[in-house]
DNA sequence: GCCGTTGGTCTGGTCAAGCAACCAATATGC
DNA sequence: GCATATTGGTTGCTTGACCAGACCAACGGC
């Protein structure tokens, strides 16, 4: 994230240092919605040009939107989400929650989550692979997976 | 963020505006592992002082955090987690999932989630709340929950 | 009276973000 | 063939966020 990293042996720094700069969460968030071109991110968000040029570019590079020409001449191409890149859906949608229930205005939430099948509200939850119930926020611990190594971070 | 604003009718970019600045997310982790002292969230991250004062003021200012005196003479606050800012937890154990799928290294994810009460394995997982089921990231659309005032967002 | 601890503030430089102008390849209208 | 529109950028300038390090303040211990 900005040249200089978190340099962190943890996985949501290193997520964070290729989603974690400014707009590329909502670059993705819109790209979920089908935004495809430089064009529909540009007057979506209003984000500097340069600004969205290096952001598509990075998550070219990472890996989580792929380039795909729609026509030739002149070349065009379209900002299609990989997989990888559709699966930060989850973390998307845990921070629309978040929002709806702590920010949002007298009109509620603007938009809500389905399931495509039934049109079923789908929420995100923690689920313990034990019990294989839902774990509510204050029944959930971290421990370090493996051996220490520098004590920091996790 | 930033002091410009995102400036969407969209949770997702109000939550930003909240959490998304550098460094944010990594001082709720580190809250949320029970670092509570300014001079704990400065080892830890290697962020700048004023940058770290900045943050955490922030953070107070939003409810996330809030500051309890640990000791009179000299008076000194220690950061806690409010509830609001605790259930930010599943946003981050999200992106962790995440990040261990897709950037750890051969060492394998640096820390796992747990359930307190019975040791499992903690996973973050979209469910539909009609089927009752967990759902796949295809098979999640999102839908206007109101009339689109401005057609922008969501 | 001096050092160490904790939790900051201040300063000055670097680098990212924002904005507007410009560029390039092509299609369209006349 | 020339002007104009469309799409997707690049360039250059300005503003402001971030960083490192110095400094400050209240207190305890010796």
């Amino acid at each position: 994230m900005l040249g200089r990293t978190y340099d962190q042996v943890c996985s949501v720094a290193r997520t964070l240092e290729i989603v974690g700069e400014r707009w590329t969460f909502l670059i993705i968030r819109d790209a979920l919605l089908d935004v495809r071109r430089f064009d529909g991110f540009l007057s979506r968000l209003g984000i500097a040009r340069n600004v969205l040029t290096d952001r598509l570019n990075r998550l070219v590079e990472n890996g989580i939107l792929e380039r795909v020409a729609y026509q030739e001449r002149p070349l065009r191409y379209e900002y299609h989400l990989t997989t990888k890149g559709r699966e930060l859906a989850p973390v998307i949608i845990t921070m629309m929650e978040w929002g709806d229930r702590h920010l949002a205005d007298e009109a509620g939430p603007p938009r809500i989550a389905e399931h495509k099948d039934c049109a079923g509200h789908v929420v995100a939850q923690l689920a313990c692979e034990e019990c294989a119930r839902p774990v509510p926020v204050g029944e959930v611990t971290t421990r370090p997976a493996r051996a220490p190594l520098s004590g920091v971070a996790g």
